[in-house]
RNA sequence: GGUCCCGUCGUCUAACGGUUAGGACACCAGGUUCUCAUCCUGGCAAUAGGGGUUCGAUUCCCCUCGGGAUCACCA
């Protein structure tokens, strides 16, 4: 049977790392023998629900290039894929328990229940509702909420990356599966969709290994198999200490994308958070990735988010890209300068600026002096720790043989090249002096690619229009 | 507090019970005729603590400590 796997985020927000990362590794193992990775939207909480947030997730997914197959917005033949459209089928469900004795009516208001809990505190003793199941409980219809009748007894079981777990039968209680107001709890509506859309894996946060042996005491009582299960530990915010929380930078993956993170570099990052294939890569292509991903290689603990970590990735990634694809994906990062400049110009300057680009966003102030002329700004001479050692009269007789020289250059990097070499022969300066002076007084910029390519690329008109534009403004 | 899970450099991690405990990020130093970056070389830096078992423990067991999760008509 091929892999099916799903990601079934509630629509209460933006995506963010963590949930991300689920929704990765259950993309991965779908796209490893050709399964089906499923959207489905748990939207069973009208409070909670922020309006746009489902559409939001979507983008997101579609963003990284996580395609789902069946969603609520994709084919599918095990729709709807939204838990709202969904209603009757829990209630049918829930029919089957009621009518198998393993599912009834609870007759206490809230407050009531409440009660109970705080005398269970009080005693120090944990609460179960199930000590306080009725008697004879009321015929169930759809006023009060439903309960599992549950079995209380031990399980081990065996998750596909924390390995054999165990529990005692004192977690076992009669949880809520169909809410008062009709609508069913994820306890209940996860575990008839993964069996009714037919998922091999369900993959989510540790916050619901506490809650497993419950599950498992709802499949015996629906007498269905479970799937597998799979518990992915937390991603930390810094210090390492409590789940990365917006507070602490958890962001929007759009906003990483925004930003100029690739979206393959993005699931390098978050797959390597946790995950490593046994050798010493650290760089994967996404191809690689749905080739040699395993849940059994899933760490067991907590990982930190750690962005300097993602931003060399994303350098990584985009140094082993091809100009081309390169161009195409910097398209919306230009500076305005930028705008009426031709492709193939664009192309050699972001060639230069490559293998020092690690975020789309940095583009524009790695590149804006390709463009347009930078203000001159002195410092850069008078605050080098070579050049501030020299007379003004000294740089402006470097600076016109400069000039000169390259006048009689055909300016291909090359011949700028041995021409700057002679220079520095005849003139007798260090190339610490000679070189950066020359890169200063045609870009203005406080750092920029080696001088010859540079002066290659921004061409003859321009470099001797500001080289004589600095020659004056060094009077 | 009860229950469950986890614990290797600052961070992400590797190591069938036998390694000088490896790699990567970050940081520091040097090199690549100039800045920034890339690349290369070197450096710093870890098995939480204590008991066992064993010829031998990062690895298996127990205790302590630390961290996390959960105890909702939220997911």
């Amino acid at each position: 049977m091929k892999t099916r796997t799903r990601f079934a985020p509630s629509p209460t927000g933006y995506l963010h790392v963590g949930a991300m990362r689920t929704a990765l590794f259950a993309w991965l193992l779908a796209r490893q023998d050709g399964g089906k990775f499923i959207l489905r939207l748990e939207d069973t909480d009208q409070k909670r629900e922020v309006s746009g947030a489902d559409e939001h997730i979507m983008k997101s997914l579609k963003a990284l290039g996580l395609q789902y197959d069946e969603g609520p917005d994709a084919d599918g033949d095990f729709g709807p894929y939204r838990q709202s459209e969904r209603l009757e089928i829990y209630q049918e469900w829930a029919k089957k328990l009621v009518e198998k004795g393993r599912a009834y009516a609870d007759p206490y208001t809230s407050a009531e229940v409440q009660s109970f809990r705080e005398q269970a505190q009080k005693s120090k003793k944990p609460f179960l509702y199930r000590n306080h199941r009725p008697k004879t409980p009321p015929t169930w219809d759809d006023s009060t909420p439903l309960r599992l009748k549950s079995d209380p007894k031990s399980y081990t079981w065996t998750d596909a990356v924390m390995g054999k777990l165990h529990s005692g039968p004192e977690v076992i209680d009669d949880i809520i599966l169909i809410k008062s107001d009709g609508f069913p709890t994820y306890n209940f509506a996860h575990i008839i969709d993964d069996l009714l859309m037919e998922c091999t894996h369900v993959i989510r946060g540790q916050e619901f290994t506490a809650s497993t042996p419950n599950y498992l005491n709802i499949y015996e009582a629906l007498e269905i198999t479970p799937p597998i299960l799979a518990t992915v530990p937390p991603i930390l915010g810094p210090g390492g200490n409590k789940k990365l929380s917006k507070r602490d930078g958890a962001k929007d993956i759009l906003e990483y994308i925004e930003d100029g993170i690739l979206p393959a570099a993005l699931i390098n990052f978050i797959a390597s958070l946790g995950w490593n294939d046994g050798t010493e890569q650290e760089l994967f292509s996404v191809d690689e990735l749905i080739q040699k991903f395993s849940l059994d290689r899933v760490q067991r603990s907590g990982a930190q988010f750690d962005d300097r970590r993602l931003l060399w990735m994303n350098g990584g990634h985009i140094r082993a890209m091809d100009i081309d694809t390169l161009y195409e994906k910097v398209a919306a990062y230009w500076s305005a300068s930028a705008a009426t400049a031709d492709e193939e110009y664009k192309k050699q300057v972001l060639a230069l600026t490559q293998e020092r680009l690690k975020l789309f966003s940095e583009l524009p102030m790695l590149t804006n002096f390709f463009f347009e002329d930078l203000p001159v700004d002195m410092t850069l001479i008078t605050e080098h720790k070579q050049l501030k050692k020299l007379e003004q009269e000294e740089l402006k007789k470097l600076l016109s043989d400069a000039k000169q020289t390259l006048d009689a250059s055909d300016f291909t990097a090359p011949d700028i090249q041995e021409r700057l070499n002679t220079l520095l022969e005849t003139s007798g300066q260090k190339p610490a002096v000679l070189f950066s002076l020359i890169r200063i007084a045609t870009t203005w910029a406080p750092f920029s690619p080696s001088l010859a390519e540079t002066l290659e690329v921004i061409g003859r008109e321009k470099a001797m229009s500001r080289l004589e534009n600095s020659l004056n403004s060094l009077n």
